[in-house]
DNA sequence: GGCCCAGCCTTTTTT
DNA sequence: AGGCTGGGCC
């Protein structure tokens, strides 16, 4: 270890817990500990690295590290701080704890995800980054919506530059940890001809407006306290004595720098991954970081962890043979204790419905066995393989559940009812107003939110705000004012109630006057029902909160729900959904060339984008305990299509010995490839007579004619460009002219009223007796001097 | 302003 | 094939 690492500072006892660690020097939750996993856990000063295989006991590491922690006075609860990416693994660490150490696991505040710590620390400096401490936080979606205005405000054709194009590469800049300035200008232009840059500093500016981050920002904006304000940063120097990191192989850049800067105060670092279980490079994370720890933290303590105890032999021997031929590792060797077991299967069918059929009958003799549902679980790459799968399981009533999903609070009339209270929280959420002010159906459309927005900007008020004063004059014909004044006086009522009544006896009103429960109990089709169940449930949840604000930070950070059922079912996810989960029996559909390795990951990334499929596969088969099971077809159909194709590569990197191949023994499948194909696998072709395995050649054959290497040779945007620059200045503030008071009697302008003169001035509200309108009450911001 | 049709695009997913 | 979006028409 180390010799630089300061002692920490004595600590008083923090009680009971300590005086019993201290009575025992061999402590309890010590005991059953393996040697590498003990030596991760006393290691506790300086920097750690904790290379933990699937299987390996790598929460119990992290959790033990921090009961021990505790226990031997190191730390109070409060002064550990331990990150995670995901609500799921952080709740699953403070049950561990709470286990582990008692009670004194509620004292932890500073365990969660990196994005919920990252918000918790920005709400106490909000101000130095020209936030308030209320500031919302934005999801996908309303990013999405903002990037759109912002495109469409800087005059850029929508269509050929989207929103969600927008917003992919700021996450990625963001995920870099580059705020607009940083931006390398070669890439900043790479978006709308040259604009990319200017778009990404105008979506900035305008969550200031709103008060608003995004998920990204949470991270960046962190970056940004600590940079700028060496005083915050050194009180969490103070406060953190030690840092834990779950999953370390998923950190991105802007995490990594996160942590470093954390970590510059004590170096008192421990980081837990498995560079073999990095599957999420396409959105920002860098293996990298865990590649280069010791590089970073000069002087860190690696321990590694490869006893496996999850899977038997045949499963484990399987894995490890397979991950071996990835280069870019730090390199583990994965054994076990336990019996060899069953050898894993790897079986041919003719199509994706003979794969299914397949599945679906070995599980009924699984469950003739004994074997329990909930124990049996289908991994794919793409959610696209759910359908056929889930389609035969309902032919045969098998009872199963798919894991992923639509989460529940990203469905539409749970963000409605979401919007619906973010505006009764805050009069100034213009994207939650704008989501609901015509929702359900009011007439208030387009050009009526048009003139809101109008106004708001001119006056540099919200939507809300807007729309009060709006309805105060003639902007707007009769049936939109009506409308409109209905709605602006309902806020005005939930609001003044949300006071002094349990928030989900609140929202059921809002949901009830609001009409928007009417909306769906009038909807005729099939998921009606299910959506006013939803919005029961929301009622439900919203109880469990102490105050409405709490509730609405939960659900932009929280954003999942677990529905806690735990009724005998297959479960059915995606591999990547399937990380950290172990299950008996664990189907594997779906090994060909194009679904696995995804032909998408090889065009995009090339050797790098093979490497992580083959952790990806790599996941899969370590999720396994006692029976793992491999399928291919030969056909399958994408987007509609029927495509022939040819077995992944992947199984043939597996280990013989390791492996048997069974033969499909269906009438569907029109001879033994799967047998024989596995004999010849070194020499492809030649001796195969079976109609599908000719087909597969010949697409082969004609893929390889048709130039589909995979690699683009371009990494051009170049070519395409139409339009030249654009003006960019002052796109997004257009003030309207300066308008102050006008006078009594003077001559005024008004688009769609024309000339007039001013009868009498209230505020910023005039009577204009217009030319040929008639009088009108309209708004000093829509009016010009003259006419 | 609302409804209906046509065309588009399709990985993996968290916060 | 299928779900969503956008545009055009009433």
């Amino acid at each position: 270890m180390s010799d630089h690492n300061t002692t920490p500072a004595p600590l008083p006892r923090p009680g009971g817990l300590a005086a019993r660690a201290a009575a025992q020097p061999t402590a309890g939750y010590l005991a059953g500990l393996n040697p590498e996993q003990r030596l991760a856990v006393e290691a506790t000063d300086g920097p750690v690295l904790v290379l933990a295989g699937a299987g390996t006991g790598k929460t119990r590491v992290l959790t033990t590290r921090i009961a021990h922690l505790i226990a031997t006075n190191r730390a109070y609860p409060s002064q550990i701080l331990s990150v995670t990416f995901t609500n799921k693994a952080a709740r699953e660490m403070k049950e561990r704890i709470a286990h582990l150490a008692g009670p004194v696991a509620e004292g932890m505040p500073w365990l969660g995800t990196f994005h919920s710590t990252s918000a918790k620390i920005l709400r106490r400096h909000a101000e130095l980054l020209d936030l308030r401490s209320d500031f919302t936080i934005l999801d996908t979606d309303d990013q999405i919506r903002l990037m759109k205005q912002v495109i469409q405000a800087a005059e850029i054709d929508e269509k050929r530059w989207p929103g969600r194009m927008l917003a992919g590469f700021i996450d990625s800049w963001k995920n870099r940890g580059l705020a607009p300035k940083d931006v390398p200008p070669g890439e900043a232009s790479v978006f709308a001809n040259g604009r990319g840059g200017a778009l990404y500093h105008a979506y900035q500016e305008r969550l200031k407006t709103l008060n608003a981050v995004d998920f990204g920002d949470l991270l960046l904006h962190c970056l940004t306290l600590f940079r700028e304000h060496a005083d915050v940063l050194s009180t969490y120097h103070d406060r953190f004595r030690y840092i834990l990191v779950d999953e370390y192989q998923d950190t991105n850049t802007a995490q990594y720098l996160w942590l470093r800067l954390l970590a510059q105060g004590r170096r008192n670092i421990a980081c837990v991954g498995d560079d073999d279980q990095s599957i999420y490079g396409w959105r920002g994370a860098e293996v990298d970081n865990i590649l280069r720890f010791e590089h970073d933290f000069p002087g860190a303590v690696v321990v590694r962890l490869e006893r496996n105890y999850r899977s038997t032999g045949h499963i484990l021997a399987t894995a490890s043979k397979l991950i071996a031929r990835n280069e870019g590792r730090l390199g583990k060797t994965l054994r076990t204790e336990d019996v060899a077991g069953e050898k894993v299967t790897i079986t041919g069918a003719w199509d994706s419905q003979e794969e299914a059929r397949l599945i679906g009958d070995e599980i009924e003799s699984l469950q003739r066995d004994g074997h329990n549902l909930s124990e049996i679980a289908i991994l794919v790459r793409i959610s696209a393989q759910m359908r056929e799968i889930e389609d035969r399981f309902v032919h045969l009533g098998l009872p199963y559940r798919v894991i992923g999903g639509p989460r529940f609070y990203e469905r539409a009339e749970i963000r409605d009812a979401m919007a619906y209270l973010r505006c009764v929280v805050s009069q100034s959420d213009d994207l939650a107003f704008e989501r609901i002010v015509n929702v359900p159906k009011r007439g208030l459309g387009d050009a009526t939110i048009q003139i809101l927005h109008n106004h708001a900007r001119a006056t540099s008020v919200s939507l809300l705000q807007s729309a009060r004063a709006i309805v105060e004059s003639d902007e707007l014909k009769p049936k939109a004012r009506t409308a409109l004044r209905e709605l602006v006086e309902a806020f005005a009522r939930w609001s003044a109630r949300a006071e002094h009544m349990p928030q989900g006896e609140l929202a059921e009103l809002v949901l009830e006057e609001s009409g928007y429960t009417e909306m769906w109990q009038k909807d005729r089709s099939a998921d009606a029902a299910g959506r006013l169940e939803n919005l029961k449930e929301l009622v439900r949840s919203l109880d469990e909160f102490p105050d409405l604000p709490s509730f609405l930070e939960h659900v932009s950070l929280v954003m999942d729900a677990d529905s806690g059922e735990t009724a005998e079912r297959v479960s059915i996810m995606t591999l990547h959904g399937a990380k950290g989960l172990e299950f008996d029996t664990v189907f594997l559909p779906g090994w060909e060339e194009g679904l696995f390795p995804n032909q998408r990951a090889l065009d995009e990334s090339g050797r790098a984008g093979l490497e992580e499929e083959r952790r990806l596969a790599h996941v899969g088969l370590t999720r396994a305990r006692k029976r793992l099971k491999l399928y291919f077809a030969s056909n399958r159909r994408i987007h509609g299509l029927w495509q022939s194709s040819l077995p992944s590569r992947f199984i043939d990197e597996l280990p013989e010995e390791h492996v048997e191949v069974v033969q499909a023994a269906s009438n569907y499948s029109q001879g033994g490839y799967g047998a024989s194909r596995f004999d010849r696998m070194e020499s492809f072709g030649s001796s195969y007579n079976t109609p599908g395995w000719q087909r597969a050649q010949e697409n082969k054959a004609k893929a390889n004619a048709g130039g589909g290497s995979g690699f683009s040779e371009s990494g051009g945007f170049g070519g395409n460009r139409q339009r030249g620059p654009m003006l960019i200045e002052g796109e997004l503030t257009a003030k309207s002219s300066a308008s102050s008071a006008y006078n009594t009697g003077a001559r005024v302008f008004h688009v769609k009223f024309g000339p007039g003169s001013v009868a009498s001035v209230d505020g910023n509200k005039l009577t204009v007796d217009f030319d040929k309108a008639g009088r009108k009450m309209v708004l000093d911001s829509f009016v010009q001097r003259g006419g």
